[in-house]
DNA sequence: CTGGATCCCAAATGATACTG
DNA sequence: CAGTATCATTTGGGATCCAG
């Protein structure tokens, strides 16, 4: 950490600190967490049932081995999934939704239900915005 | 999907609705747009009300001008926030969260209310998976 | 004050090859 | 099958300078 004074933000004027700061923070870790690529996809898929690592892989479709690799680490790091490695041959490896993992689906799918009901309005808008600035 | 005699896949618990590959996309997008960096951040500092560019910049703190200006650009873009410009001198830019923007605001602080409830368990479930890491 | 343009570095992601 | 290792590419983001 650099010396020197540290700049504090200024307060919220009393009646606007509904949203503190702190929590902004909070709920932005939390998106950089599962907002990524491709963490979502496969809590989504989890969400149904135990998965083994090719199940998922096929379901995604599009995401690379390594991506899966490091994106369930990433969950399981976080405590939202579980490995379960069946040391057989070949080997298997299932991953599942912890309990905590469970209970962020609910948020999660209230997000989704949004995107699902407001993916038109939102590619309209870019649309009608990429217009002004070609015709513009 | 044709419903034939085939057995159907157990079906998630209610209110927990079917996560559609196609679904699972869409709701992939919305994240990647608001899971950035800083979306939520100024989503959330607007859902207080309008704020003009420096102001905005001053709450958030520690984000760069250039991606301030860029986030907001994505956010318009996507018809969440609008920009509103009086030609003043200096000039003055008031940013403000559309109908749009503001329906975002639930589920986004949903997702907010149960990172808020459960970081504590998401750090601890770090500290156990790193400490397993080092020591093991 | 707002914000575009440019340069540069770090992190994320993809492709490929290799291993138990 | 389920990874790991490595390399190449793309993207994110900060710093700085410039302009209306």
């Amino acid at each position: 950490m650099k010396p020197g004074r540290f700049s504090v933000p200024a307060f919220p004027p009393p009646g606007h600190e509904a949203l503190a700061p702190d929590r902004c923070r909070t709920v932005g870790n939390v998106l950089a967490r599962i907002g990524d690529k491709w963490s979502v996809l496969v809590i989504m898929q989890l969400g149904e049932g135990s998965r083994r690592f090719s199940e998922l892989r096929r379901a995604i479709g599009s995401i690379s081995q390594r991506m899966l690799t490091l994106t369930l680490r990433g969950l399981e790091r976080d405590g939202l999934i579980s490995r379960t490695i069946t040391p057989s041959i070949p080997p298997r490896v299932d991953y599942e939704l912890t309990e905590l993992g469970m209970s962020l689906r609910e948020p999660v799918t209230a997000l989704g239900r949004w995107a699902a009901s407001n993916h038109d309005r939102i590619a309209a808008a870019q649309v009608h915005f990429d217009r002004r600035d070609t015709t513009g």
